[in-house]
DNA sequence: TATCGATTTTTGCGTTTAGCAAACAGTTAA
DNA sequence: TTAACTGTTTGCTAAACGCAAAAATCGATA
C-alpha cells in the first residue's frame, strides 16, 4: 500500500489528536451556534455561505452531505428567520436560487467574526514563532485527509 | 482581553482549517464507524475505553457529553452486542461498572488499529520531515482549545 | 435507627435530525 | 407532443437525543 510506513508512535499520536480535536472542535461550533441562536446545521449552512454568491439546494446539500430534502428543511428556517431568501432561478426554473437577505449578510459576517475571535483568542495561547508552522502542518493535514476521504469514496 | 493579538491573516486561515478539518474528520470516523458495525455513537463510546479500566455511565456520558439517560441505551446497545459487561458496583450499589468484555477487547483493539492505520496512511502523504511539528503544533492547538472551552463554561 | 436529602441509573415520552420514496415542476431532445 | 431526465418539496419513518419522573441506594443527622 503505502511506499514507506512511517513510525507508527506518530500514527497513533495523530490518530489520538485528531480524534480529541474532533470532539473539542464540535462543542466549539455548538456554543458559537447556540450563542447566535442557531442550530449546528443552519450554523454550517450560514457559514459555507461566507461572503459567496447565491447557490442551489443541491449543491449545498452536497457540500453539507446532507440529503436534499434535509436541506430543504434546514433553508425553511433560515429564511423563516429571515437570513435566506428562497427564489426560483429564472434561467432554470427547477433550480431553487439561495441567497443572503440583508440581515443573512449581517449574521454571516457576525458569524465569521466569532469564528475568527476564537480562534485568534486559541492563538495567543500558542507561541507565535509556533503559528506558521501550526498552519503549514495543518494544511498539509487537511489535503492528506481529503485525499484520504476522496480515495475511499472510489474505490 | 488578548494581551498580544496576533495578525488576523493567522486566525482566519486556522478558522477555516479546523472548520473544514472538523468536516472531514467527522466523515472519516463515520466511516470507520460504519465498517465496523457500529453507530458513530457506539463507536466514540468504545474508543473512549481505549486499554483504559472500567467507567461508569455518568463519567461516560460527561466525556461523551451526552445525557446520561442517552447513555445508558447506548451501552444498552453495546452489551447487546456483546462488547461491554454492565454490572453493579459493589462499593456503591447505584453506579453501574461498565468494563469491555473479551469481545471488546477485540474489537477496541480493531478499531485502534484502523483508526491508527489510516493517521498512517494520511503520514505516508506528507513529508516527513513535517511529521514531527506536525504533532507538536496540533499538541499546542489541541491544548488551547481545551483550555478555551474550559474558561468558557465556568464563565 | 428512622428519615430526609442527594446521587445514579433507568424508563416513558416528546422533539429534533435525517433519509427515502413519491409527487411535482421544469428541461431537453427525439 | 412525448419521453427521459433533473431539481425540489412533501409525507412518512427511523434514529438520536434530552427532560422529567421513578426507582434504588447512599450518607448524614436528629
Amino acid at each position: 500500500m503505502a511506499e514507506i510506513t512511517p513510525p507508527p508512535v506518530e500514527a497513533v499520536q495523530l490518530a489520538d489528536l485528531t480524534f480529541k480535536l474532533l470532539a473539542n472542535c464540535q462543542e466549539k461550533e455548538a456554543r458559537l451556534a447556540e450563542q447566535q441562536g442557531l442550530t449546528q446545521a443552519e450554523f454550517r449552512c450560514l457559514r459555507l455561505f461566507g461572503t459567496e454568491e447565491s447557490s442551489n439546494n443541491k449543491q449545498i446539500a452536497k457540500r453539507m452531505n446532507l440529503s436534499p430534502s434535509r436541506l430543504t428543511r434546514i433553508i425553511d428556517g433560515l429564511v423563516r428567520k429571515n437570513y435566506l431568501i428562497r427564489e426560483i432561478d429564472p434561467n432554470d426554473r427547477r433550480n431553487m436560487k439561495v441567497t443572503l437577505s440583508r440581515q443573512g449578510i449581517l449574521i454571516v459576517q457576525q458569524l465569521n467574526n466569532a469564528y475568527v475571535n476564537i480562534h485568534k483568542e486559541i492563538l495567543t495561547d500558542i507561541d507565535q514563532v509556533q503559528h506558521k508552522p501550526l498552519i503549514t502542518a495543518m494544511t498539509h493535514l487537511l489535503s492528506a485527509l481529503e485525499k484520504w476521504i476522496a480515495k475511499d469514496t472510489t474505490q
